[in-house]
DNA sequence: TATAGTGCACTAGTGTTATAGTTCACAGGT
DNA sequence: ACCTGTGAACTATAACACTAGTGCACTATA
């Protein structure tokens, strides 16, 4: 897992994106504890507070629960949850990305063939990382 | 256009965004002037200064210049460079929500399924506006 | 010259983000 | 009993982003 310190988007939403979509991938399961503050913290060079306001998030979406002195534990919805809510993000950057386009007066044609060359581009990226 | 205060995207960039794909539409064309920072402002009812924030980037990316005393103009190549970087921005919008499904694990085809979704809903917005 | 409209510069207040440090209560293993 | 590791809570700080307010310099026109 990677953070980018330069990004827009705060180190503790990239935290919790990147979790979520572990959850929704499978990677932690339902009853699965979930790698601690500290550790997660030491892992990605970052302050514990950071990774806790992550899981505060989490705790919200009603992913994950706490139990004290314990750690945090994947809820038994907590998989469906977390791969309902990657599909909707994933549904609203596309819808995004489509109104710009439309704005900008780009042929629908066009914006297919964007989504088209965007697809192909990661996936083999993808390939390349596996 | 309408303009969202409560959005996680500034609205300085909002405005900018904005303009970018009117100029790249053909809304505003090379060497005529785009509405002044007071106009826009008054009409948008933000600050004055929100909306110079946001040509100000339009200068940088050359799409425009100023005129003292006068307002901004979009330049020869505002057109082109608008819609270049309006395509790019709607690639880069697909990619990370390509990248986004594939975390989570979401199978190909329901990756693409979704952008079709999503097309044909903006298509359907759209359609309700004209 | 006077006026109105233009972009520009400076300041100030507010909220967000990230870090740091400290303390506490709880659970488990030795 | 003790120690370690866990989440939670609080304060403080620094840096930055964002918006608003105000005044100034410039241009064109009446």
């Amino acid at each position: 897992m990677a953070i980018d310190l330069n990004s827009s988007v705060p180190v503790y939403q990239q935290i919790a994106d990147h979790v979520r979509r572990a959850i929704a991938a499978g990677v932690y399961r339902p009853g699965e504890m979930i790698p601690s503050l500290r550790a997660l913290a030491l892992e990605l060079k970052v302050n514990p507070n950071t990774v806790q306001r992550a899981f505060e998030a989490l705790e919200r979406e009603g992913l994950v629960y706490a139990r004290k002195g314990l750690g945090m534990f994947v809820t038994t919805h907590g998989s469906k949850s977390a791969q309902s809510t990657s599909q909707t993000a994933v549904y609203e950057t596309f819808a995004r990305g489509i109104r710009a386009g439309m704005e900008a007066n780009m042929p629908d044609r066009q914006i297919r063939q964007t989504f088209r060359r965007a697809f192909e581009d990661v996936e083999a990226e993808a390939r390349v990382k596996s």
